[in-house]
DNA sequence: CGTTAATCTAGAACAAGTTACAGACTCGCC
DNA sequence: GGCGAGTCTGTAACTTGTTCTAGATTAACG
């Protein structure tokens, strides 16, 4: 293993997973074709529309390589999510929320990331339906996704060192978070619904811890 | 249509879904055989153990006959869900939870409902899996098990006609408690920490609606 | 009973995720 | 420049959910 990226597992699969496999120029590129292909399908048709050979062909890789990449239609659309996240903290950082207390602060987070799921209802479905898919086999995967999340709150929060009751709040307010957004995607709820349910959680956690 | 049913659809499709459609007795006891033969694989090997050739050997069907019954994995899992809940909810109609307050009632009630789940893991994998998965195609299946979910909190909460503001705050716990199963399920959290996210949303939530 | 519409069965066929494999290619190294 | 390990490609095969079809079976009704 000495070419183009050395593999964490004895098997030589599973590529940039884990922790920073220093990946070639011409792989980071495929890289993110791939996750640029599979966004875009995502965005037309959802879930269903990211099919791996057309991933792999819109990417230009053979469906070998995709699956070298990204073990799963799962793991590659956890990726994504991943992706949109970190796009998310960023715009966020630059723009905070400008909400009076903590709960306030959240909320509006909260919704301004709602309405941005609102502008691509495709792709939200795509990601969201894998995140709650996915099973063992991606949990790390999903784990940082969940990581990214709490940063994103607690930042919104802005209250320093939080406490591990304010820690409970948060996992309650991703939980929500979450939930309401399956409903919603799955047509079992309305916009209007997710802003009260979202308000709702926000309002009595953030309030009390 | 005078045979054994009268379908809802032009089609001649989709059995015993909607409302009330009378069922012969031995297309009863086609769809329990059904039930209970998904339920078996699910106890063993969880959602990717219930596979539609198997469940319909198994029961003693055609395939062709198991799709008219239930018109997707998904379908099935949830009616299995429902199943199940029928079963949770007069169980405790018998044995009540005895908790001081609403909160701490949910609460148990919730814990209970979680024990149980614990000592079926898979089955319970196969569940929750389908019904978080679950599109728009099977939102009114999905629908009623919110409701049976629903009917159980309130049940222990035990506070008589609900206030907008209580239905709120089940909505809420309702979305912790799939979500907390969700990662429980897929292993990024243990059984004490869906236990703490329980009793936080319903001692915040509970407390204060 | 016989008719008839609907259901059920058995099995093939199709779709999309996943795996397998042989051969071409690339990279780092001598 | 050539070697060797590791990648990438193209393609076929396999798996499992889902659909389709032709024929056998069943139930209600006269």
């Amino acid at each position: 293993m000495t070419a183009e990226n050395r593999a964490e597992h004895g098997t030589g699969h599973a590529l940039g997973h884990g922790t920073a496999v220093p990946l070639t120029e011409r792989q980071e590129a495929r890289r993110r074709r791939i996750l640029d292909a599979s966004t875009r399908l995502a965005s037309r048709g959802g879930f269903d529309a990211v099919q791996m050979r057309e991933v792999a062909e819109e990417a230009g890789v053979a469906l070998g390589t995709l699956y070298r990449y990204f073990p799963s239609k799962i793991h590659l659309l956890v990726a994504v999510m991943q992706d949109q996240l970190r796009h998310l903290h960023t715009t966020l950082r630059k723009r905070p929320p400008a909400g009076a207390d903590p709960a306030e602060r959240v909320a509006e987070t909260l919704m301004r990331a709602f309405r941005a799921l609102q502008r691509e209802p495709q792709l939200a479905d795509a990601m969201v339906r894998a995140l709650i898919f996915a099973d063992r086999g991606a949990s790390a995967e999903v784990d940082e996704v969940s990581r990214l999340t709490t940063a994103i709150i607690l930042d919104a929060m802005g209250t320093g060192q939080p406490t591990p009751e304010r820690l409970s709040a948060v996992r309650v307010i991703e939980h929500t978070w979450h939930s309401a957004l399956i409903t919603w995607l799955s047509g079992r709820s309305s916009i209007a619904q997710v802003k009260v349910d979202i308000e709702t959680v926000c309002r009595l956690i953030g309030g009390s811890a």
